[in-house]
DNA sequence: TCCTCGATCGAACGTTCGTTCGTATCCTAC
DNA sequence: GTAGGATACGAACGAACGTTCGATCGAGGA
C-alpha cells in the first residue's frame, strides 16, 4: 500500500510532483525529441511507441494522456530552469559576474537540452488552462530572475535612471540571442557552448566592437539534468 | 482562354509562382494565424473553413493541398524577405547605416506580420523534400544578406581580422534579438517597432552600456505586404 | 502455494483528420 | 440563349489519431 508507485493510476499527488523515474525519463525524452521536430499534434504517441520499443497501450501506463507528457516536459524543464537560475544569480557577488554566470548556465543548458527546450519555447496553447496558468508563472519568474540581473547591471553602469521599459526591452534581446541558438547552433561549426556563452555576454555589454579584455572563460562544468 | 486562373486545378505553373488574389491571399493570412497558434499539425482545415466563413470543400478550390497553404506561406515570407532585405542592403552606404536599414525593416516586418513569421521559424519538417529544400534555399540567401553586412561593419570596426566564426555567430545572435519579439513584443508595452529596432542596433553595435550618440530615429516606414 | 501488483501487450473503439466527388449557382463571352 | 469557367457547397471516404479494455507474464510477500 501506499509509498511510491511508478504507475500512471492510482495516484493521489498531482503528476508533477511524483518522481521522474528511469521509464518515465526516457519516455519524455524520446517525447521531447519528436514534439521538437514535429510539434505537439504533429508528435503519435504511435510514433513515440515505435522509436521507444514499447508498445502504444504500454505508454499509458507511464502517463495517463499525451497532455501530461507535454505537461511534465514543460513544467521539469521550466522549474530546472528557475531553480539552477536562482542559484547561479545568488552565486555571485558582483552584478556582471551574475549575469555572466546566468548567460553560462542558460546556454550550456540550451545546448544539452536542444529538443526540451525548443518544446518549452513553443508555449502552452496544448495544455489545459490551469496547467498553462502553472506553466507561465514558472517561465515569469524566470524571466524576473534574468530581469532583476539586467536591471542592476543596467543601474551600475549608468549614470542617469534607466527606464523600466528599457530593461524590459534589453532583457527580452538577450534572451532572444540565448534561446535563438536552437536554431542554428553546432559545436563542431561554432565552437563550444562556453564560448558562444562567452560572446553572448560581451556582446550584450559592449557590443559588437566591444572591448577585448575580460578575457577568462567560463569554467566548463557539468550540466545540470532535466528531471531526477 | 488560358492565362490567369485563380482556380487551384487546371494550372501548368508552379503555385508560387502564380499570384495571389484576394481569395487565397485572405485564406494565406487566417492560415497563418491558426498554425502559428496551434502549430501545423494542429491547425486542421476545418477549422480554417470555420474562421474564413467558407466551406471545407471550398478551401480546396484556392489550393490543392493544406501543404500547399503552408509552402506558399513561407515561399513568399522568404522571398519578401530577400527581396527587401537586398534591397534595404543597396539603398545605404556606409556598413552601419546598410546595418541599421536591415535591421530596421526586419524588426517592423516582423512586428506587422508576426503569425506569418512565427510560421517560418517553424522550419520546413512537414514540407516535401523539394520544397523543403527550396525554403532552406530562400532562408539561406537571406541569412547571407545579414552575414555580409555584418561582416562589413567587423572589418570596419576591428583592428586586426575578424574570424568567420565569430562573424557567423554575431549574425546568429543578432538574428535571435530580432526574431525572438514574436513572443514577447507588444507595441503597447515595449514602444514602437521603430525604437525597438533602434535598442537591437545599439545594442548589438555599443553593448548595454553602449553610446548615447547616434540618436536619429528611424524613419517611420510603410511595410511591405507579404503576396501582392 | 497462492495472491498481488507492476509492467506489458494486442485488439478495438469512437473521433477527427485531409481529401475527393458530384452538383448547384453565378457571371461572362459568343 | 447557351456554353464554359470560376466559385461554392454537402456528403462521404479511408486513414490516422488518442485512448480504453481485458489479458498475460513475472517477481515478491504471506
Amino acid at each position: 500500500m501506499g509509498g511510491a508507485r511508478s504507475s500512471a493510476a492510482g495516484r493521489k499527488e498531482p503528476i508533477e510532483r511524483q518522481p521522474v523515474g528511469e521509464g518515465l525519463g526516457g519516455l519524455l525524452r524520446k517525447a521531447a525529441r519528436l514534439m521538437a521536430r514535429n510539434g505537439f499534434h504533429g508528435a503519435s504517441m504511435r510514433d513515440l511507441a515505435k522509436v521507444t520499443g514499447r508498445s502504444l497501450s504500454g505508454l499509458y501506463h507511464y502517463a495517463r494522456s499525451k497532455e501530461d507528457l507535454l505537461y511534465l516536459i514543460n513544467f521539469h524543464g521550466f522549474t530546472t530552469l528557475v531553480e539552477h537560475g536562482r542559484a547561479r544569480g545568488m552565486a555571485f557577488r558582483g552584478p556582471r559576474e551574475k549575469l555572466r554566470g546566468f548567460i553560462s548556465f542558460h546556454v550550456r543548458y540550451f545546448a544539452a537540452h536542444r529538443d526540451e527546450m525548443r518544446v518549452l519555447m513553443w508555449g502552452t496553447q496544448a495544455l489545459s488552462d490551469e496547467r498553462a496558468r502553472t506553466i507561465r508563472n514558472l517561465k515569469d519568474r524566470y524571466t524576473a530572475i534574468l530581469r532583476e540581473i539586467v536591471r542592476n547591471v543596467c543601474r551600475s553602469a549608468a549614470k542617469g535612471p534607466v527606464s523600466e521599459k528599457s530593461i524590459d526591452r534589453k532583457t527580452f534581446l538577450l534572451f532572444g540571442m540565448m534561446n535563438w541558438i536552437y536554431g542554428w547552433y553546432s559545436a563542431a561549426r561554432h565552437g563550444a557552448p562556453e564560448e558562444l556563452a562567452e560572446e553572448i555576454y560581451r556582446t550584450f555589454l559592449y557590443g559588437l566592437s566591444g572591448r577585448r579584455r575580460e578575457r577568462r572563460k567560463f569554467p566548463a562544468q557539468e550540466v545540470a539534468p532535466l528531471w531526477n
